[in-house]
DNA sequence: ATTCGTTATGTTTGGTAAGATATAACGCTC
DNA sequence: GAGCGTTATATCTTACCAAACATAACGAAT
């Protein structure tokens, strides 16, 4: 018996960022590319470029600087701004998971 | 912008309890029935029907007691136990919101 | 100019989950 | 015994979302 949580960030009541769009992200980050990002997470590009494009739509500063074109067809950088993203959340959601972790053990179930 | 968060409680990697799965349940002892609990809800009898089904299966003690036919039909009552299992998970979610709206402020999104 | 791999975007197809429909058993009431 | 409203369960249909497919633009390299 274990205990799990799903957070995320809304804008505008819309979904901003979240567990998939982080994840996502690393991978922008660590393959500078969003069509190598999308195969190493086995989702379509168009699904990831959904995804990265929902997140810069409601972003204010920029997340990614993109090429098309050029040198091995172009990619995708993430910004300072998106790294800061990817760190606040993943340390948010590390510090609800020991705060639940905590709290379980108060239950009988 | 806001923080949003789901919580469940597994067992056995299935899913025991969670947001959805209490409401129905609240919705049961308030009404005394699992159909008008499905109508109230908007949602099937018959989905209502496999989700406290699921919890029955896994809970070790005893979470509905049911009627067939009788007066009215019949009825189900939410025993002591199934009581405790809101309570327990309402407050649990209600500190959870709590946690994440103050570490929320911390953020710099 | 051709090739290449990427970003960018529309369209179509398909698989799954939700909903609708159907049927039976039950036991109190009348 | 007939009727009623409930629990219980199977099957069939539908609607929706995700994946697959298709196509274009881009710019460096050769």
């Amino acid at each position: 018996m274990e205990i799990k949580s799903r957070l995320w960030i809304e804008k505008e009541g819309k979904p901003f960022i979240g567990f998939g769009r982080i994840n996502l992200l690393k991978q922008v980050d660590e393959t500078a590319s969003i069509s190598a990002a999308a195969k190493a997470l086995k989702m379509s590009y168009k699904k990831a470029w959904n995804l990265l494009n929902e997140i810069e739509t409601l972003a204010e500063q920029p997340v990614l600087v993109k090429n098309i074109g050029g040198k091995n067809g172009g990619g995708t950088q993430v910004t300072d701004y998106g790294k800061s993203l990817i760190l606040q959340f993943e340390t948010l959601n590390q510090n609800c998971i020991n705060f639940l972790e905590e709290e379980y053990k108060k239950l009988e179930l």
